[in-house]
DNA sequence: AATTAAATTTGTAATCATTACAAAAACATT
DNA sequence: AATGTTTTTGTAATGATTACAAATTTAATT
């Protein structure tokens, strides 16, 4: 997606598409590497002079308000960032700490039954060891 | 469950009874409250004299590591503690914090899919508004 | 292009949960 | 009771996140 198309994208969820909230969330939707702020920090000060921590802090809470990214709380000294915001699971490999996505679709999610009860947020969680660290560890 | 029944399950698991430890496992099991570290703490410092804080951490994550008890990972800012490890899902109130167990059928679970994967746990978090919260809210 | 008011970003300090670590205490075995 | 091991404790360290006020940027107006 180009600059053009984020920015689009931002302004329809009612977020002013400023330099960098655009460049966040450029980096979220090309990387698709589910960052911590520390990641999309250390890959972005180089292209972004005068980055700052807390600005990434800042632009991801109101992307997570707005509804434009997912806080993934996998773990629980992390959050991860995603801005894919359809309906689908994520696995974390214990091994090499990747995060990656699994489709499902939002009719298999199971029923969970709470009469009366809002649901604003389903996640689906997964941890383990991912194949290509079990490929490493075999040989 | 009784304190004698806690200890023999404890023992089981390769955990070695000790007083603290049964009472805690004691605690997570009658109350069923999906507590912190700090609900922990407070509630029971008045029933175990000289209980630290650190040594609820300890507890908790030798119960964890041995495989009787579970940590959620629901909001990025806290871990709470679940003494049932089947598989059953968890819905967080926005409004009252309140953490509920709800039941779903492991096989009702999507299939991930992720060939060549080894998944250790599975975790299905919803949040939004507790049925009590939204009367009280609507009243 | 200069002015201005509002929104955003920055950097430092504060906060909060968790962990590290060494000393003290409890435990189990002889 | 004595001894060695395990557990607990308390304080300090760590690390992620937030608070906050000053500096900067933005967008609209003159």
């Amino acid at each position: 997606m180009e600059q053009q198309q984020i920015a689009a994208y931002l302004l329809k969820n009612g977020i002013r598409p400023l330099q960098k909230r655009v460049k966040i969330m450029s980096y979220l939707v090309s990387k698709r590497n589910h960052p911590t702020v520390d990641m999309i920090y250390n890959d972005l000060i180089h292209e972004i002079s005068g980055l700052s921590k807390t600005t990434i802090y800042n632009v991801l809470n109101l992307f997570v308000e707005s509804g434009v990214a997912l806080a993934l709380n996998i773990e629980g000294n992390e959050i991860r960032y995603d801005a894919d915001t359809s309906v689908h699971g994520h696995f974390k490999c214990k091994v090499c700490s990747g995060v990656i996505d699994f489709r499902i679709k939002p009719e298999d999610l199971p029923n969970p039954g709470l009469q009366g009860f809002r649901i604003d947020e389903e996640h689906y969680y997964l941890k383990g060891v991912c194949a290509f660290c079990i490929s490493k560890i075999e040989a």
